[in-house]
DNA sequence: GAGGTCAAGTGGCTCT
DNA sequence: AGAGCCACTTGACCTC
């Protein structure tokens, strides 16, 4: 930013045209004006518009970069719109600029100037209408809002242009706070996943243990994935006990009992080796004191 | 006095 | 080249 500036300046310098940070110094120490009408305009400009004055005294960035071409061109728009307000201003500012030559008196300049344009609550409140209708504006809307509210379309168009910012943020607010949530949802759900595959993990390192050749449930079926019982290849969770397979022995009174949970739970609940791991696993994960 | 709000300045980009 | 928009910034003013 600095570096801009600076190099802004040296370049403005070079032309005889940067002005110093503050109205004394430019005023002890005035530039060559330049022969452009343009930038007679330009200066007179600066020097008309009260908020402008204000920002002139007190920036040295405004100070420095105003002389741009383009804001030249933009000004020299402004400059010629003269509408309501504004050739007050234009008055205004010829008084204020003949007192600040005649006196000398930079300070009281500086303090006359200090003010700035607070929208009254009638013109926020039709400009805010204006913006739910449309958030941009034609030229045409812009010169009629300007005579409505007796504001400048400059003024008009700042203020749409701030008030989608403000929207914009705020939608970038909502927005970050909607993904922080779902982060947080994420979040949680990865750790509950997190501990169910220790837990399952757990179970299987038993399992081998005690059996040699784990049944393929173990190893092959994702639990999420399980429709039918490992170990009396019934289908649980209908609760209809269904027989699949040629076993028939007494675990499959147990589970005609238990038929309506689902498969891995069945198979955990009702079968006594996998009892016998469940019972093991949990000692594993929540050893006692 | 610190921090927030908001009008306004500025430079860069895109479109015509 | 000029106009319009945007992101970033400044500074006056307000509130606590």
């Amino acid at each position: 930013m600095a570096e801009k500036e600076d190099s802004c300046c040296d370049t403005a310098l070079s032309l005889g045209l940067c002005l110093p940070t503050n109205l004394h110094r430019r005023l002890s120490n005035p530039p060559p004006l330049p022969a452009q009408p343009s930038l007679i305009h330009s200066l007179s400009d600066e020097i008309i518009y009260g908020r402008k004055e204000t920002t002139r005294l007190s920036s040295p960035h405004s100070s420095v970069s105003s002389f741009s071409t383009t804001n030249i061109i933009k000004k020299e728009r402004i400059l010629h719109l003269g509408v309501g307000e504004e050739q007050t201003q234009v008055q205004r500012g010829a008084s204020l600029r003949a007192s600040i030559v005649d006196e000398d008196d930079a300070e009281a300049a500086a303090s006359a100037a200090r003010k700035k344009l607070r929208l009254t609550k009638e013109q926020s409140a039709l400009l805010e209408g204006r913006f739910k209708e449309h958030t941009t504006l034609n030229p045409r809307q812009k010169q009629t809002l300007a005579k409505q509210l007796n504001l400048r379309p400059r003024q008009i168009e700042v203020w749409f242009q701030n008030r989608r910012a403000r929207t914009k943020l705020k939608q970038t607010e909502v927005d970050c706070d909607f993904l922080r949530r779902c982060c947080e949802t994420l979040t949680e759900e990865n750790r509950r996943l997190q501990k169910e595959l220790e837990e399952m993990k757990a179970l299987n390192k038993f399992a081998a243990a005690i059996v040699p050749q784990p049944p393929p449930f173990f190893v092959q079926l994702p639990a999420a994935t399980l429709i039918m019982c490992p170990s009396c290849d019934r289908i649980a969770g209908a609760g209809d006990n269904r027989k699949l397979a040629t076993t028939n022995s007494a675990d499959d009174r147990v589970i005609a009992a238990g038929g309506g949970m689902p498969p891995t739970q069945h198979f955990l609940i009702n079968h006594p080796f996998a009892q016998l791991c469940t019972m093991l696993a949990i000692q594993q994960i929540q050893p006692a004191p």
